[in-house]
DNA sequence: CGCGACCTTGAAGAACGTCAATGGTCGTGG
DNA sequence: CCACGACCATTGACGTTCTTCAAGGTCGCG
């Protein structure tokens, strides 16, 4: 567990914010400027915990983090998947106190960013106010898209659906292209996040490979056929209010 | 369809946001003098659907909204329900284009505001800013936590999970108490937000009347034992980020 | 080379869905 | 006031999807 301050480019908000909005030189560097410790972490490390009562944000830098809840008997649902540049606990800044908890999926490096100073930046640009807003409310959609898979789609559509979401936000901030992605998530992770067993996962996931849809091994996804993956996923993007020229291309 | 100003106390969003903050006189006022047209809607009427780009949001006056998406087949996830004092479009001011759709439950008296003048409310109130933005917040914990409850939870808990929320949604702005509810939700629309049939959804609420936790007639819900119908949802109001004092009391 | 983490497989059972018919209740119009 | 229709709740029989349990198998890494 190492704390240092952070200053290098490209930032990871910067890139983050400037999918979502224009920002100018002056927006950039107050960004930049935010004070933030840095921390590496480790695989399946909780970062804060429900409960929590956090006076910090945190800004994941590199590598996959997760958000969950628990229930007795080892039942877990996870709630979301969050890449660099997310903020993931950034409602920690209007709701005091956490309902559910926050860790890293692989190893990952995060900077911690003090309320006072987000809320400093907040209200000295307002345009990266309105940016970081919407993006809770793309968020919040994202969830209820993940509603409408846990609640009325079958094993293999969840699976293909979520794998096209991860596939189109990465491809969205630059961090995969040519249809294949990083992926540093284990069955029993889709299963959580899905709403399945482990085993069922693991079904449903070659039935996908048998139909030469995808190839997903130990760390990396490759899309075989992205066209015919989105339609076995039901999988359309509007719920991710992106500008249409950051999605992946229809073609192969 | 009727359309009409509206100008009567006590205004419903003044009562939601006083559940969340005290408001000053100066900002009560800004919120009466909302331009807002009123419109009386039978069951079952969309006011907003997938796809449209709304010029203004809905302000629920009196009955219930639901926000729900439709799938192929008559498959249909219901989002959410709303009370009155609620804005469940607020979303569309930043983000341009419905991912689902808005429509009342039972018969409904609904306020339409241009984006325009909620813009202007919320550049001159920055706590009423910050209230609504809070308030966008909780309705993305309760979303998480209907995840928890497809993704994890048996129908007879995720039963008796939503009428707990419910009732206590309701009771924290002063529409039900005494453990009574007005609760004009068919067996069909708890089936569509919780992701069952109806007829599994009818025979667990049938457990839980045997087991004489409610008593769920055509129109109210009346809860017979709070305490055992929260351990058997499962119910912990941490999400809803209520005042403490707002909760229902935990005595039967 | 051995250990731990993860993936894979089979068999049996529980939870839930589907289909189809019946019954209740409420408002409405004759 | 009664009869009707619409909408909703209820019931039974039967299928399907998914879970659970338990046992290997594979891969990477110290």
């Amino acid at each position: 567990v190492q704390h240092r301050p952070y200053h290098t480019d490209p930032h990871p908000l910067v890139r983050k914010l400037e999918s979502i909005v224009d920002l100018t030189a002056e927006e950039r560097d107050a960004i930049r400027a935010l004070p933030m410790m840095v921390r590496t972490l480790n695989a399946d490390q909780d970062i804060v915990r429900e409960g929590d009562r956090p006076s910090q944000c945190c800004l994941l830098i590199e590598g996959m983090l997760f958000r969950y809840r628990m229930l007795d008997e080892g039942r877990r649902q996870i709630l979301a998947f969050h890449i660099s540049g997310d903020v993931p606990d950034l409602q920690s800044i209007h709701l005091n106190i956490m309902d559910h908890s926050l860790a890293s999926l692989g190893p990952a490096t995060v900077g911690f960013v003090q309320h006072r100073d987000v809320l400093g930046l907040l209200g000295r640009c307002p345009r990266v106010a309105g940016a970081l807003w919407r993006d809770t409310l793309i968020d919040a959609a994202i969830f209820r898209e993940w509603m409408v898979g846990l609640g009325r789609r079958d094993a293999e559509t969840r699976i293909a659906h979520l794998l096209c979401e991860l596939y189109t936000k990465m491809h969205a901030v630059g961090l995969a292209k040519d249809h294949s992605a990083p992926m540093p998530i284990t069955q029993e992770n889709f299963a959580d996040a899905l709403g399945l067993s482990s085993v069922h996962v693991n079904r449903s996931i070659q039935e996908l490979r048998a139909q030469n849809l995808i190839a997903l091994s130990r760390k990396t996804l490759d899309i075989k056929n992205w066209e015919r993956l989105a339609k076995v996923g039901e999988f359309d993007p509007t719920y991710l209010h992106l500008n249409p020229e950051r999605r992946p291309a229809a073609a192969h």
